[in-house]
DNA sequence: CTGAAAGCGCTTACAG
DNA sequence: CTGAAAGCGCTTACAG
């Protein structure tokens, strides 16, 4: 491998030269900087990543910490991943992967083994532990998740709330009085998933700031349970005539359930949902819905811990990604009061 | 941050002393050693990376080359990535995403920039152009997949003849005489899929091996299209009676063509299938099959670009998990001749 | 078994 | 604008 000495051997110049252009730092002479340019291509050269590492105290990395172990549903992780390595490449990152079990031990470690300069947290609950050694040591990251208390960590996430509003007063606007809350099961609640509080939340107000009344069905997360949970409520006899669902799982299973259960809606219930963008893709949901943006959470948070490497003095960041709603249809206009 | 030299400092001995109880490679007095630790935990030091790195001239980092831009329908991905991760971490190792849409430029300034030692290459292809880099450079590296030449690079996949064989006796064994391939769009071949034509090959040799009738239903990966594609088939008079499955888009959506259909065989018809265990998961798939080996098969790829990496001289490995099937039932006893 | 010295490949003040 | 020198934090022969 060549190094910066045989670059500026061949180009005739100053090793600090060399340097020069490659960091763009300092002005050199066009001529000179023809010559090292020649040097490098005809060398084939590539400056050694950790050798800069070490001389500017800045690895260029970001670490992706990821709690994939305990996510029981998740097709949408290696979508955000990508695109987070994406963005990171066109900023000059690499993103390292950090998947231990233990996320706050993996965290410490990271950070004490200035691996990376900076971090994103996957799949961010209330409380996080791993936010004490981030905090603590004062290390640039960015929560993808948005808890009440950040402790001085940006964070970045859908708004949730907006997407709730947008399917409430969906179906709202299309006459339905009555709307059955398909959501995720109490326990992710308590785990305090923020997603799942911020948008169970808004739904709450906003059918009541409707005047709409509101039936709450917590689903399993398994595709068999929830199938079984959903034909069930399908199948009494106050089958109901629009379905907001939360939950990944039904709404990937919904469309069987629909199969199952002889359907005396005329066209099935209204159905709107939010869910993840990689999930419509998969299972080519019908359903009028919200969809998770994972291209724009990942890009902000690249952009937010960037920023935040550059200059920890910046105040904390509270970055909410707009949804938008996309129509297909699924949602009729209801006659019921 | 400490280095190693506060360590030393704190413990009263030399910093190459610290570097010795770092290592492991030099017999310390466990006397000096303890005395070591101790200033290590006190200063709560850990060692640069970086600086490692450019000392050892070994990076401790492997990298993964992913082409997802190009994958239509992989849930599996993320499963893959966190394994290796996973495997690397156990090792020692972390793991670097290498995701560029220009996969060659990828593992070409992975490997001038010295960034990771070695490579493992999702998605890999019949005359895979990322190849080339790598044998020019002769750069450690594992390919996930088995193309017919690998050009002296190691290679790992699952072993798909043999999961082939497996389901096609399976049918065979139930007394089935023909049997419908339901499998992957042309162009999926076309394009060098190796797991694809491996497991058609077998698949055609078995069939013809027991005197079994073949009828091959290339189906589209859209989820749309392939339910379209295969309720029209099962609609026809003469509806397959036994259907082997090696698409996972068509795997997912035959609950509903099967909904979709007035299904006349008693019970329907026999399905067996290989698809991703993810996929499994996902969907719950009902049917008897073979699944992939995301943990055996990432565990096997970590263990030999590691082995490569501490001696080039090895041998070219070509490895393939065996796969095991799962029976679920979906498969009726024929009286079809 | 321990320690002083050189070197890994860069960058960055600092003189010229 | 260019170049000689020091230093980033480690490891590794090599003396002692």
């Amino acid at each position: 491998m060549a190094t910066i000495g045989d670059v500026a051997r061949e180009a005739g110049v100053a090793r600090s030269t060399v340097s020069a252009v490659l960091t763009g730092r300092k002005l050199v002479l066009p001529e000179t900087r023809q010559r090292v340019e020649d040097a490098i291509a005809k060398l084939n050269f590539s400056v050694n990543a950790g050798a800069r590492a070490l001389a500017t105290s800045r690895t260029m990395a970001i670490g992706a910490v990821v709690r994939f172990h305990e996510a029981e549903f998740s097709p949408a992780l290696a979508t955000y991943l990508v695109a987070l390595s994406d963005a990171a490449t066109e900023q000059g990152y690499s993103v390292q992967l950090l998947t231990e079990r233990d996320g706050v031990g993996a965290v410490h470690r990271a950070i004490a083994g200035r691996r990376v300069d900076g971090l994103v947290l996957f799949n961010v609950v209330e409380d996080d532990p791993r936010l004490e050694p981030i905090t603590t040591a004062g290390f640039p990251a960015v929560l993808l998740g948005m808890p009440r208390e950040t402790r001085g960590v940006d964070a970045v996430d859908l708004d949730f709330a907006v997407g709730a509003r947008l399917l409430v007063d969906h179906l709202a606007d299309s006459g339905h009085r009555e709307v059955t809350f398909v959501r995720w099961p109490d326990s992710l609640y308590a785990a305090g998933a923020t997603y799942a509080l911020r948008f169970a939340d808004a739904v709450r107000q906003r059918v009541a700031g409707h005047g709409m009344k509101l039936e709450e069905l917590a689903c399993p997360v398994g595709p068999e349970q929830v199938r079984a949970v959903l034909g069930e409520r399908l199948r009494r006899a106050d089958a109901p005539h629009a379905l907001l669902v939360h939950n990944d799982a039904a709404a990937a299973m919904l469309p069987f359930a629909l199969h199952d259960v002889d359907v005396k809606t005329p066209g099935g219930p209204s159905v709107v949902s939010l869910h993840s963008s990689e999930l419509a893709r998969l299972y080519a949901l019908p359903f009028t819905s919200v969809e998770s943006e994972p291209d724009a959470v990942v890009r902000a948070a690249v952009e937010l811990v960037i920023n935040r490497i550059a200059d920890p003095g910046l105040p904390v960041a509270r970055r909410l990604v707009a949804p938008h709603i996309v129509e297909r249809g699924g949602v009729s206009r209801s006659a019921a009061s």
